[in-house]
DNA sequence: GGAGTTGTTTAGGA
DNA sequence: TTCCTAAACAACTC
């Protein structure tokens, strides 16, 4: 489920344990969601810690604490949510950080979201080496001519899924981003001109920064007139030409697009 | 019962 | 080497 926008927004759902101690960790250190993080260790090092502050980038999150700091990726089905202080947790709640006024959830059915652990003081490395986020400044126009030139035999559709170059964006956001620049998701990057790039580019920033602050103040949907409403069931039709749209797989994913309104 | 799912990693081929 | 595709992971819904 979760992209950028839906990420920023569970990443909020644990705001409210900020400033406060973690009084006890229940986790299954088993589930594959804790791959890499040795047996123990997550219990022993944020236990009795508070935690400080978090951020998103891209679909990662970071809970930074005063000692070491929480990774958490959401995968398909992740979810972060708050409980009454003692509940009994839910079949696939994973992780709950017990507060005194609060429990914070991580919850995920199908595992394959992630949980990372950093024991030291400082920004753990796979964080700093993250891709600039498409809605920072340090996205620029050079940022996707780069994308574009390196991945020139791939489909747009499928380029914009890569989490090297594009952090953050998900299905829906590649359909809505091709959508809205009138490109058609099957387009090889290679033969894309520059005007095409610099369209394609303030697009990802605009809807990057527009689904941050719809979805992600309270999961409200985007505006009526995006292609995000219309997509999702067979038989949609444009909210641009109205014509009926299309559903092919695109680099090994479901894409809707429009025939009429991205015609190459 | 089968198909599909808003994600990532890996293996293997080109 | 670099790039690209398909499969694997796993559980739920329609």
């Amino acid at each position: 489920m979760p992209e950028l926008a839906e990420v920023e927004y569970y990443r909020k759902q644990w705001d409210p344990g900020l400033g406060q101690k973690i009084l006890e960790v229940t986790c299954r250190e088993d589930r594959r969601i804790f791959r890499g993080i040795p047996a123990g260790l997550l219990p022993t090092t944020l236990q009795g810690a508070r935690l400080i502050s978090s951020e998103t980038h891209g679909k990662q999150m970071l809970f930074r604490f005063d000692k070491g700091s929480l990774g958490v990726h959401l995968g398909m089905t992740g979810e972060l949510y708050r409980e009454e202080p003692g509940h009994t947790p839910a079949k696939h709640a994973h992780l709950i950080l017990r507060q005194k006024k609060q429990d914070l959830v991580f919850s995920d059915p199908r595992l394959f979201g992630r949980v990372r652990l950093e024991t030291g003081k400082g920004e753990p490395t796979w964080w700093q080496d993250l891709p600039p986020d498409p809605r920072s400044k340090a996205f620029t126009l050079a940022v996707v001519r780069e994308a574009l030139t390196r991945r020139k035999g791939t489909p747009l559709k499928a380029a914009l899924l890569q989490q090297e170059h594009f952090p953050g964006i998900g299905n829906w956001m590649a359909d809505e981003i091709l959508w809205q620049s009138h490109l058609k998701p099957m387009r090889k990057c290679g033969t894309v001109t520059e005007e095409e790039s610099q369209i394609l580019w303030k697009t990802i920033r605009v809807i990057s920064r527009t689904a941050i602050r719809i979805i992600g103040k309270d999961f409200s949907d985007p505006p009526e007139d995006w292609l995000f409403g219309h997509r999702w069931k067979k038989g949609g039709f444009c909210p641009r030409c109205g014509l009926e749209l299309k559903r092919d797989e695109v680099g090994g994913r479901t894409t809707c697009w429009c025939p009429h309104c991205q015609p190459q």
